[in-house]
DNA sequence: TTAAAGTCTATAGTAACTATAGGGTCAAGG
DNA sequence: CCTTGACCCTATAGTTACTATAGACTTTAA
């Protein structure tokens, strides 16, 4: 098949297919007479995989080495298994963080009433100390 | 004072301040006979402004406004206070995001038991599907 | 006088795409 | 045979908020 169609069957847009290329993440076998690239099942495969994993935030960077530890599948998991445990550590610490921010945001809007101009209004004056 | 001072005032890097300056965040009133920045209290306080709203995560664009709000003062706070409205929607939104995906990568983590093949593991095959 | 510290501009890199320009390829219809 | 439209190609620039160089100039202290 040629790169609109693997597009359509994952849901990924042509232009990002070729840029998981460019950063090596996948590639096409081969090329028609006209240039065209030409993918096989396991390219879907492997752009499913891909999906899959930056719905889990996974980089690209990581994405890359988990494709590789399936690509010798004699590795050991540990790495996969730190490699989630590291994310999720991220995950957690980016969650508290919100959770702060979110907690300041509030705090913020009760110190304006609607309606005033902005010399008075208590969100600008909280922002600039 | 000069850029490196209202640096460590603010405790901003120096090309954060350039850069600023660049995006019309922030300027110079004034530039020394060898071309150095040169600013006063005003500067110290409108930095701190932009790194008080960076914390709270508002975007250059958001922070530009608000700036241009404080600039001509009779404008009235309504647009101040949908802009944090806003920011905290979309805080919320990415918390809620964020607190699946924990979930996601946590039950993946019960899928695999260390010290096997990665052909075996249940993380990489959760991932494949 | 000279060395070090500070500053200047301009440019490139980061992450993960997205969008554009300017072309080539291919199948169907007139 | 020719043209139209859909599809594809490469290369490049833009996004966000910085960070990090390179290469040059200025100022300060010994």
């Amino acid at each position: 098949m040629k790169i609109g169609k693997l597009a359509k069957m994952t849901n990924c847009t042509i232009q990002t297919i070729r840029f998981y290329e460019k950063e090596s993440l996948i590639s096409s076998k081969a090329r028609s007479e006209g240039n065209y690239r030409i993918y096989d099942q396991t390219a879907v495969e492997r752009l499913l995989f891909i999906k899959h994993c930056r719905q889990l935030d996974l980089s690209l960077s990581d994405i890359k080495q988990l494709l590789q530890l399936k690509d010798s599948p004699r590795a050991n998991c540990d790495d996969v298994n730190q490699m989630i445990a590291r994310h999720l550590d991220e995950v957690h610490q980016r969650i508290a963080e919100l959770d702060a921010l979110r907690l300041q945001l509030e705090t913020l809007q009760t110190a304006c009433s609607t309606g005033r101009a902005v010399e008075q209004c208590g969100i600008s004056k909280n922002l600039a100390t």
